[in-house]
DNA sequence: TTAAAATCTTGAACTAGTTCATTTTTTGAT
DNA sequence: ATCAAAAAATGAACTAGTTCAAGATTTTAA
């Protein structure tokens, strides 16, 4: 799907304004362990992945990986706190696979919406979608046990549970990775009775 | 703080824009352990916090309580996923002190934004910002132990620990009530010395 | 002012999940 | 196809945090 129909599914565009919106998409390819985002830069643009697989993820002092987010085909992805505050980033945005991906830059994007009010719309609707999203996220992750974290995420998202690595997960679904890979041996184990 | 001048912390408002924004907004008084949202209704409304106290909470099957979200003043409150969606809430948002609040309609809102775009423009920024916000808690807790999430938190919402009762904290901070306590008392002899 | 209700504290027993060290399996580059 | 590197599995020892139960303290309402 275009990153146009994907915003028509929001908003409606005229043709003039649709034009608009493709001035300022800047298409990319990320190779495989290629960074799109490192802590320390600004984040000046919102990613929109066209195919592939990209997710970001911060570091302790201690050098454990969290990931924060997945991101595939028609997801955006970045560091949100860093790119509207335009301060500096604290996570990591890496390319999984050899990616495609659209970048929207912020400037630009708030001048697109100061001349056309339609994609303030857009914007909106998709950061309340994503907000609504995170609590979401975050209500599931309070009640729930380890295994039941796992189970959730992958009736709910089992192309993500397919395509990346399981310490990636784990360290998504807050636990280790020696922890999921028993937590799964389990789970096949009552599946196979 | 007036919630006009709040809003015009993000955007500047001409007199008509103020007096429309004024007419969809709704004061109410709620009793200390009322509820203005529970689980099964649609939340048809933002609740903003003139002076009180709300949070809202889930409560799982087995009758634990989840603390989502703490509000005092000037901040919004809602079963955010319910209200852009208009679809059945899985929260409550309850009063913790008597409070006064403005209620905000999801139809009047939508209604606000087609007349007077400058209000999509807010509630855009409203909503990335609490996204980067949602976005920094997740990253914060999946981080730190017990002890630093409380000390993080206590630092950065002084006023929070104050205000509400220690097993509101606990569930918001993903333990037990009784280990906040063991917590605090820990926290409390080193500061002794 | 007082009694009931709500909240907080404390300790002991427990368990879900971690850590570490080692082996096995899978992946990817040549 | 082969080999090195990355990822996954496994087991044993450990620990951060939970649960339960009982008592102490604070808050609330009449």
């Amino acid at each position: 799907m275009s990153i146009i129909s994907n915003i028509e599914r929001y908003i409606s565009l005229t043709e003039k304004e649709q034009k608009a919106f493709e001035t300022i998409c800047e298409k990319r390819v990320v190779e495989k362990h290629e960074f799109l985002v490192e802590p320390g830069q600004n984040c000046y643009c919102q990613i929109y992945v066209i195919n592939g697989a990209l997710r970001s993820y911060f570091l302790t002092p201690e050098g454990e990986e969290h990931t924060i987010q997945f991101a595939l085909e028609d997801w955006f992805i970045s560091d949100f706190n860093s790119y509207i505050t335009q301060s500096p980033a604290s996570l990591y945005v890496q390319a999984c696979e050899r990616t495609e991906v659209i970048e929207i830059g912020y400037l630009e994007v708030e001048q697109l919406c100061i001349e056309y009010p339609v994609f303030e719309r857009f914007f909106r609707l998709v950061a309340q979608k994503a907000f609504a999203f995170s609590q979401k996220r975050a209500l599931a992750n309070l009640g729930l046990s380890a295994t039941e974290r796992f189970l959730e995420f992958e009736t709910q998202y089992p192309n993500i549970v397919n395509r990346y690595p399981q310490y990636m997960l784990a360290s998504y679904l807050g636990m280790s990775a020696e922890f999921l890979s028993k937590v799964r041996k389990k789970i096949k184990g009552f599946e196979e009775r």
